[in-house]
Formats: structure tokens, C-alpha cells, sequence
DNA sequence: CTAGTTGCAAAGAGTTTGCATGGCG
DNA sequence: CGCCATGCAAACTCTTTGCAACTAG
């Protein structure tokens, strides 16, 4: 948690407000904050402890040897699982209804406690199945 | 795919086909093929050929910044979803009933076309939930 | 004034690549 | 014998770190 709120942390924190739950990687962010003069460090630095406090998830995978960031709006979908569109990159909020569904038919059948923040799921979505 | 079947290709596989579904690091493959003399390109270069084939899944998030490879036992697991335990790190299959439900749930409820191979659900197992 | 934050450049770690050598078929 | 795979070391890229300068509170 920061203490001190400076030009570049302000820069940085309201560029991830403007594009939450975006894949975005840390040459990205740092090129669109060119403007303010950010450094590489400041943005890995940041991004390390907005991860440390929970706030962005860090991923990558098979098909890309990009990193990712994901900028996750705290409170707003701690109770739902998240859908991640393999062709146009967009995160959607799973509603609450299913994903109680899948969380309880989790705990019956397999026993198992589904962890909602770290868990995304993949595939296609609407607007991409044309 | 393999043209040739070199000594250093079939330890790097007979290593896996042991291990299949655990995700481990291209070092700790390197240090348990020590004994055949396997270098750590070899196993880099294996290791894009099967993620290449989808027969290995490549992962790495938030908590760790290592990267994981985990070998997918081609047909055995196409038709169910994965679920990986955070405290063991092992590997459940979901059984084909509930992965249906999810998938079917997903479909109607979200229009999401959810890609089993790609997704892997976290959480904590059974035994580790005590 | 004091402590947290930044920028820079250097250090690190993990991964990839070029090239000559060696081995499979 | 011809081509693919390997090993080695160098090259790369991304990320982290040390340190001095700067700045928010």
C-alpha cells in the first residue's frame, strides 16, 4: 500500500482504472504513460505491489510468451468468476447466480473449494462465436 | 513432431508420460534428466515442440514467478475441465457430469463457448481442505 | 526534515539461437 | 549418407536491484 501518492503513481493508478480487468504488459502500460515521464522500474515496482495487495493478477500461457497484468476492480467481483475471451482478449463477469452454481456443484461433486479470485476461465465469447 | 527418437527425447518424454498433469519447471526437468546427459536447450526446444502439439500446457500467475509446464495426456482429458490445488499443487480431473454443467451452464446462461483445454480451475482439494 | 519513490544503469534470471558436432534411420 | 537433434556458449528479453537524487507530507 503506497504512501505517498506521487505524479507517476497517480498516472499509473488511473491508467489501470481506465482499463480494468485488460491483459495489458508492462511495456505497454509504460509506453502509454510515456507522457509522464514514468520509468520501467516505477511501472514494475507498482505493478509488483498492487500484486502483492491482490489487485492485479499476473498471468501468462501457452500461445504468448507475454506476461500479462490484469488491473481487477477490488470488491465489485470478489463473488464471481471471471470469463476471458481467447480472440478479442475482453474479461466478463461471470453473473452471480451461475457462479454459485459452479461453486457449489464444485464443493458436491468433487469436493473441492473453487478459489474465485485466481481463477479465470477461457474461451469464446458471445460477440467472437459469429 | 519428433522425426527422429533420440535417447535424450525419449528420457524427456518417459520423464513426463510419469508425470503427467504436474506442473513443473524446465529446470527441475533439466536436474532430473541429469543422469542422461540432456542439456537444458534440448529441453527448451522439447518443450516448445509439444506446447506447440497443445500436448503441454505452459502456465505462470501471480503468487510465483516461476513458469510451470504441465504435461496434458493428449485424449484422456479433452472431454473434462482441470482443477489444481494451490496448497498441493496437484491436478484433479473433473468428472464428465459436472464438467457438462458447467459447460453447458456457461453456454446458456453467458453464451461463453468455454475451451476445456485451455482452462484449469483453482482452488484447494479435498485432502487439503483439513 | 524524513522517509518513501523515482530514474538510471548495472545485474540477474530464464529462455532462445547459431553453429559445429554427433547420432538416427 | 543425409538430415535432424544436441550441446555449448553467446545473445536476448524481461525483470529486479543498488544507489543517489528527488519529493510528498
Amino acid at each position: 500500500m503506497p504512501k505517498y501518492i506521487t505524479k507517476q503513481r497517480k498516472a499509473f493508478l488511473s491508467y489501470l482504472e481506465l482499463h480494468p480487468d485488460e491483459p495489458l504488459t508492462a511495456h505497454q502500460i509504460t509506453e502509454a504513460l510515456q507522457s509522464e515521464n514514468i520509468s520501467v522500474s516505477a511501472v514494475y515496482r507498482n505493478l509488483c505491489d498492487l500484486e502483492a495487495e491482490g489487485k492485479i493478477r499476473r498471468i501468462s500461457r501457452s500461445g504468448s510468451r507475454e506476461v500479462y497484468y490484469q488491473y481487477t476492480d477490488a470488491d465489485a467481483c470478489k463473488a464471481c468468476l471471471h470469463l476471458s475471451c481467447k480472440k478479442c482478449g475482453k474479461t466478463f463477469h461471470m453473473g452471480t447466480p451461475s457462479t454459485r452454481l459452479i461453486v457449489q456443484n464444485l464443493a458436491e461433486a468433487e469436493e473441492f473449494a473453487i478459489d474465485k479470485t485466481d481463477t479465470v476461465i477461457y474461451g469464446v465469447c458471445k460477440d467472437c462465436q459469429k
